[in-house]
DNA sequence: TAAAATTGCTACTACTCAGTAAAAGTAGAA
DNA sequence: TTCTACTTTTACTGAGTAGTAGCAATTTTA
C-alpha cells in the first residue's frame, strides 16, 4: 500500500544507499566546481569521476542547478552549524567570539571547496536558490551580530556598530576559503590562531590587548 | 615606408579611437561578467550592448580570454596605483595607511565590477595570465606589507607578522567589492570609514586606541 | 523460475556559442 | 569618379554540452 513498505528496514537502508550516492556526487561535483568553476564543469566530467555516466546523476538530481544549490548549502550550514555550536558553550563572550572564529575557521579550512564555490558562483544560482541561500547567509552574520552586541553590554568589547563588524569579521572568515591552500606558506593552524588574534584585535577595548 | 605614416598626426588619433573602442568593449563586457558571471555572457550580448556585431570584438580582442585578463588587470591596477599614490604622500605609517585604506577602498567601490570578477573568475583565466594577475596582487601585498613592518619599527603599530597581517587587510578591502552595493544599507562613505577604523584597531598597539 | 520493479546505460536531440572567411560598406587620395 | 585601404557586417562552422527517451541489466518478490 505504501511507497515505502516491503520487508520492513530495507526501505530505509535504501535510503541510505540512496543519500550516499547523492553525497559522492556532490562530493566530486564540489571538486570540480572549485577547480575549473562551475560553467566551466560539464556533468560528463563529473559522471566520470565516478566511474558512472551522465543519466546516472540526472537521476539523483533535477539538473545542474541543483547540484550547485546543494554544494553552496553545504558550505553555508557548515559554517552555521559550527557558529551555533560555539554559541553553545558557556562563557564570556570573548570566550565565545573565540570559540566562533576558531571553529569556524577550521570548518572553512576543511571544507574550503564548498565555501569558495558559494562565494564564486552565487551569481549562478537561480534567483529563488540564491534568496534562500542569502537568508542563512544573514542568519551568521545576526548571530555573530548578536554576540558582539552582548560583548559590548558587558565592556568586553569596544564596537560603535555591531552588525557592520560582524560583516568584517564573517568577511575575514570567508576570505580564508578564497585564499588558503594546502602546503602553503602557513599551516591550517597558524591561519586559525592568526584569525583569531586579528578578530580580537578588531573588537577589544583600548588598553585590553594581550589578552 | 612606415606602418604608422600617411597624414602625420592622423596615426595618433588614429590610435586614440582604438583605443577609445577597447575602453568601451571592456566597460560593457565587465558590466555582463559581473553581473551574469564570465562562462555564462556570450559576446553576442556584447556586443548588442555596444549596438555592434561580434566580428567587431574580435578585431580589438584576440579572444573572450583576452577581455577577461584585461578586466581583472585593471582591477589589480587600479588598487595597485592608488596604493602607490598614497605610499608616495609623507606622513608617518599610521597617516599612510589609514590613506591607503581610504583610497583603495573608495577605488574598490567605484570600480567595483573590475575587482570582483577578478576575485570570482581567477579560475577562468588561461595559466600565464593568472599568474601575472597574481604577480600584481603579490605586489600589492609586499608594499603593504612593507608599511606594516615600517609602522613597527617606529612602534606605531603593534604587528607579529606583517605579511600575513598585509593579507588580511588586503582581504577586507577585497571583500568589500563582494558584498558592497549601491543603495544598500550603507553609504560608500560610512564604508570606507568603517574599514580604516577596523584596519587601524588591526594594527594599533595596547593603549594606543580612539586616534 | 518467472514476473515485476528498480537501476543504470546507450544513443540521441536540440541548442548555445566561440571563433572565422569573405563580402559589403566607408572614407580618403588621385 | 576610381583606386586603395581600412572598418564592420553577414553568414557560417564546429565543438561542446544540458537534458532525455527508451533499452538492457540486475535485483526483488512471489
Amino acid at each position: 500500500m505504501d511507497k515505502v513498505k516491503g520487508k520492513r528496514g530495507s526501505a530505509a537502508l535504501k535510503n541510505e544507499i540512496t543519500a550516499y550516492k547523492r553525497r559522492r556526487i556532490l562530493e566530486e561535483a564540489s571538486h570540480l566546481f572549485f577547480e575549473k568553476g562551475y560553467e566551466a564543469t560539464a556533468l560528463d566530467a563529473v559522471a566520470e569521476q565516478l566511474h558512472v555516466t551522465k543519466p546516472f546523476i540526472y537521476s539523483y538530481y533535477k539538473n545542474k542547478g541543483e547540484l550547485l544549490y546543494e554544494i553552496c548549502q553545504t558550505g553555508i550550514l557548515l559554517s552555521l552549524n559550527v557558529l551555533e555550536e560555539a554559541l553553545a558553550v558557556e562563557g564570556t563572550a570573548t570566550e565565545q567570539l573565540k570559540g566562533v572564529v576558531e571553529r569556524v575557521a577550521r570548518i572553512i579550512i576543511e571544507n574550503q571547496r564548498y565555501i569558495s564555490v558559494y562565494l564564486r558562483e552565487e551569481k549562478s544560482l537561480e534567483p529563488e536558490d540564491a534568496r534562500r541561500i542569502r537568508d542563512l547567509r544573514h542568519k551568521f552574520d545576526l548571530q555573530l551580530s548578536d554576540l558582539l552586541a552582548k560583548g559590548k553590554r558587558t565592556g568586553e568589547f569596544d564596537v560603535q556598530h555591531p552588525s557592520r563588524t560582524a560583516i568584517w569579521i564573517s568577511g575575514l572568515l570567508s576570505w580564508i576559503a578564497l585564499w588558503y591552500h594546502d602546503g602553503g606558506r602557513w599551516s591550517a593552524t597558524e591561519v586559525v590562531m592568526d584569525a583569531i588574534s586579528t578578530v580580537m584585535k578588531m573588537v577589544q577595548p583600548a588598553g585590553a590587548q594581550r589578552g
